[in-house]
DNA sequence: TCCACTGATGACCAATTGGTCAGTAGCAAC
DNA sequence: GTTGCTACTGACCAATTGGTCATCAGTGGA
């Protein structure tokens, strides 16, 4: 990912390189900017080369998507633990997360595709939600499990669209240890929840 | 006499009526497809008229957005009342107010919009979640108020995104009873929330 | 130095789409 | 019927955009 001002007249010779680098600006550009709104000249552009090479790599738009977004699924591996603490590693897991990337987390990219109704996302974000769930079974004691989870997910995508893509009100405007906090406690209200 | 096929024989003589049809198309266009997918062409099918009547009915995409989307505030009107019920009351009110119009409640096309990055669409969202605040601001008690609105709203987001945009899960299949009741006791662990 | 290989370019294409506008057709009054 | 009005149509346009491909140029090997 390199911010050249002209088309340097690049190295040849790295086509890896060029080829993440292409990857890392189709990431950064889905997540700011949506789907739809995100042209292959975009991409190509923020990488520094053309956009003919991009789809020689990828072959489509959608095949980029693809290629881009799916996220390392790992951090979830702190689902597992001591479910009193649950709430708590959930949030800063999250918070922690969402800043590393300075807001432009596959997270984001996957939630504007999927609000534009983008087929190759949905399906994305349905095996995500899928393997969450799985992780959660194990550590979550109670009925209606799915239900739960479900809420807290919800909760989450909520709190992701207020401060990361409409990115105005409290939401956006509060600190990330701020943010810790309180989700610590709306989350614990959800998961804890006994319901009907 | 000649009466097309497809298009309805429409009678003329009736503008407002037209108006009123390309109006509830644009309302369920946007609504179930989003922004961008939402071709002008797709509402005026959708009304029975031409593309072209509908440009010279509002002059622009954006400017048919501006006059469709903006939803009657009236329902929040139900945030007054005794705070002790009023989780419940939004619960009610929401679901209900999203069960009257299929999903396709103006809501869920500002949601979209703003996923999109449409600025028009932002502006709205910002004028309407600051109406919100307004409404909560002379019903809620205790200190920041901001934060546990904010909070609510994005539990609210997250629940629409799952039920009525991404359509799976929990959340998607569950009966409106069930989500109020839910909902109830979610909103009432983020109301009620005494933070730090 | 020359050659072969392939990463990369940029011209080109077709489809889509928002928007314009001159002309048409339905309706009412005379 | 004729005339006048205007809601409405559909042809047209320009810009955008995803995608293709002939051609070029940097690189390593002989």
């Amino acid at each position: 990912m390199n911010q050249d001002a002209a088309p340097t007249k690049k190295r040849r010779r790295a086509p890896e390189e060029r080829r993440a680098a292409i990857l890392e600006a189709a990431r950064a550009a889905f997540a700011e900017r949506g789907f739809a709104k995100t042209t292959v000249r975009d991409v190509a552009h923020r990488a520094g080369v053309t956009h003919g090479l991009v789809l020689r790599h990828f072959g489509s738009k959608e095949q980029l998507f693809l290629a881009a977004v799916p996220s390392p699924r790992t951090l979830m591996a702190e689902v597992a633990g001591d479910p009193k603490t649950l709430p708590a590693r959930i949030a800063r897991a999250y918070v922690r997360r969402m800043a590393e990337s300075g807001g432009s987390d596959p997270f984001v990219a996957m939630l504007r595709a999927v609000a534009s109704e983008e087929e190759t996302a949905k399906r994305l974000f349905t095996v995500m939600q899928e393997d969450s769930l799985e992780m959660y079974r194990h550590v979550i004691p109670g009925p209606k499990l799915e239900e739960r989870v479900a809420a807290v997910g919800a909760h989450l995508i909520g709190v992701t669209f207020s401060r990361y893509i409409f990115r105005s009100g409290p939401l956006a405007s509060m600190s990330d240890e701020q943010l810790v906090r309180q989700l610590t406690r709306h989350l614990r209200g959800i998961l804890l929840d006994q319901d009907d």
